[in-house]
Formats: structure tokens, sequence, C-alpha cells
DNA sequence: GTCTATAGGAAGATAGAC
DNA sequence: GTCTATCTTCCTATAGAC
């Protein structure tokens, strides 16, 4: 059972998180922080004593929950594998609104290997995908290392449309990858 | 013919570029640059009279010549598709460092779409590329559709591993990449 | 818990000596 | 062409009233 957290908590992680996936972590000011969350610059600090770094670390941590409760925890349901994964799908659709958003994982991982402070979560969150969608292909037939290699492949190929969709201006790499999840997935 | 252009000028260019790639456009300060140039700030504005959105400017035009001369020429070469597809392989394990290094493109694509001052550049960047690759597949024989659908997949997958790389702190599946990048394109 | 006000420093950018 | 010195603005962060 997740713990019980109030609206506004969410909310306010929400707005934050917006200004850090439009921003990256250097871009996101404690200005646009505060314009986003409609707190003052003080009333951030009051919620987060350690200032910006904190913010993005319970952003990332809220992200994850919301992997585990959107995206993990459907993809564990009794339908067919197939079904699951047109599921996922739709909710991607949603959450990076058709491509137009970036992924929090992306702006916030740092470019040298091993750097920033939140590899650690960041790697959490992607494992928890790549291994739940690895189940799912097993649990279809296929072989565990085949499965898991399909897995990545299916995040490397969301992350890097995502990545064509902001530097080429148009969605529609990004749609067309969302409709042939399932047979990239199951073959 | 290519412009002649002094070594100084491309040296600078490159050096600059690293510090873009590592920190993203805001994350890129003036400081930063200045360093990694060997040059003060001032001596920046002499060369860059309009700041640091010409550099960046300047810089991603430097990558797009880069990616002409060392990626799109070697793919209309007279080698058989696969070999070209191989050396274009080698070369990207090099640019990448293996998958450590993030790629320009991404990082100074700004979030949402249409948004910022290089979207023009980028998609340019982006197109030159995938069109030298679907000509390749084209000339193997493969139906035109196809080969324009394969080359994108083969950038998106390229950039998501580079977005894996960095966020799970490995280059392992960037690496894999490489190895099947000829069979992910020729099928 | 939110605010106004402000400290202290780093940001982008410029003037002018050499 | 490169430098030192400086300007203004914005940044992160804190103090203290309500």
């Amino acid at each position: 059972m997740a713990r019980k957290v109030s609206i506004e908590e969410t909310a306010l992680l929400q707005r934050l998180s917006e200004v850090f996936r439009d921003h990256g972590y250097e871009g996101a000011s404690l200005a646009k922080l505060s314009e986003a969350a409609g707190l003052k610059k003080a009333s951030l600090y009051h919620r987060f004593p350690k200032g910006k770094e904190q913010m993005a670390c319970e952003v990332l941590l809220a992200a994850q929950a919301w992997l585990s409760k959107n995206i993990v925890k459907p993809l564990k349901s009794k339908n067919n594998p197939r079904e699951r994964i047109k599921a996922m799908a739709k909710t991607l659709d949603t959450f990076y609104s058709g491509g137009k958003q970036a992924c929090l994982l992306n702006m916030l991982s740092s470019s040298r290997i091993q750097g920033g402070p939140f590899t650690g979560v960041i790697r959490e969150a992607f494992d928890l995908w790549i291994d739940a969608l690895t189940d799912v292909l097993i649990e279809a037939q296929m072989d565990r290392k085949e499965a898991r290699t399909r897995a990545e492949r299916a995040i490397a190929l969301l992350q890097g449309n995502l990545v064509l969709a902001r530097g080429m201006g148009t969605t529609r790499p990004f749609k067309a990858f969302l409709q042939t999840l399932p047979d990239e997935l199951l073959g």
C-alpha cells in the first residue's frame, strides 16, 4: 500500500517537475520554480530546506513513484502481454503529451558518466522500468536474454524519439513509435 | 570544396562544444566556456560579439560541418552499404567516446516544440543525417518508405542509447547498439 | 506556512589599456 | 586579439514579520 500523500504535495512536485523537464537542472532557476509552484522563493525553502538540489531529488522520487503506479504495476496485471503493452503506450502518450514534453530522466542526467547527485535515483527508475518490461516478455514465452535486450531497446527508442521530437520540431516519429511499440517488443 | 578554416578557430569551437555537450545551453556559463577555451571572457566576446547565443550557434554549425564531412560524405562512398554503415559505427564510437559523451543536438534542443533559437540548425543536422542513411538503404534495394523509417529509427536508437548511457551510468547498451547497427538497418 | 526584504555571489556583457 | 576592471542583472539562499 502506498503511503498517503497530501494532494498539495503531489501537485507541487508536479509543477516543479515541469520546470525541470523544460529547462534541466541548471536552467531551472528558483524564479521559474517559484512562479510554476505559485509560491514565493522563501516558501519553497521552507518546504525544501536544502534548496534546489532537494527539489530535484524529491521530484525524481515522485517520478519514480509515478512510474511504479502507472507503468510498472499495470505491466504486472492479468491481461495478456499485448494488451498490457498497448495500455503502457497509451499512458506514455498522455504523460509525454504526445511527444511535446521531454523526459525528466533525460533532463536531469548529468553528462559525464557517474557524475551527478541524481545518478542513483535515475538508474533505479530505468531499471525498474526495464525489469518490468522484461518480465512481461518472459511471460510471453520469450527467451530471458532476448527479453532483456528488447526491453532495453524499447526504452532507448522511447528516449530517442523524444529527443528527435524536440530536435526536429515534430511529434510524428514519437507517435509512430508508440504505434509500433507492441510489435517492437513482441516481434 | 569546404571553405578554408584556421586550425585555431576549429579547435576553439571544439573546446566550446565540449562545455555545451556537458552542461547544455543554460548550464554552459561564460566562466566554464572561458576556462575551456583558454581565453578570458572579454576575448570570447571579441570573437563572438553576440555572446553565448552566437557561440552555441557557431558550435552547432561546426557540428553540422563535421557531420557532413565525417558521416554523410563517407555514407556516399563507393563501398558496399554494409561496409559504409560499419564505418559510420566506428566513427560514432570515437566521436561519442564510446557513449561517455552526450550529443550536442540533444543538449541544445529546447524543451517545448518549436521553441528555441537553434531549432532550425538542429533539425537540418538531423535531416541531413537521416537522408544520407535513407539513401544508403535505398541503394541496398530497400523500399523507399521502409528505408526512411529504418533510418529514423537508427538515429532514435543512437540518441536513446546515449541517454541511457548517461542515465544508467554504463556504456554497455550504447556499445551493443553500435554492434547491431548494420543489421538493424539492413535487416 | 507564506510573505517582504535583502544579503552575497555568480551570471552575461562592456569599456578601455596594452 | 587579449587582457584587467567593472557594470548590471540574475542567481541561490537567509532573516524575520505576520
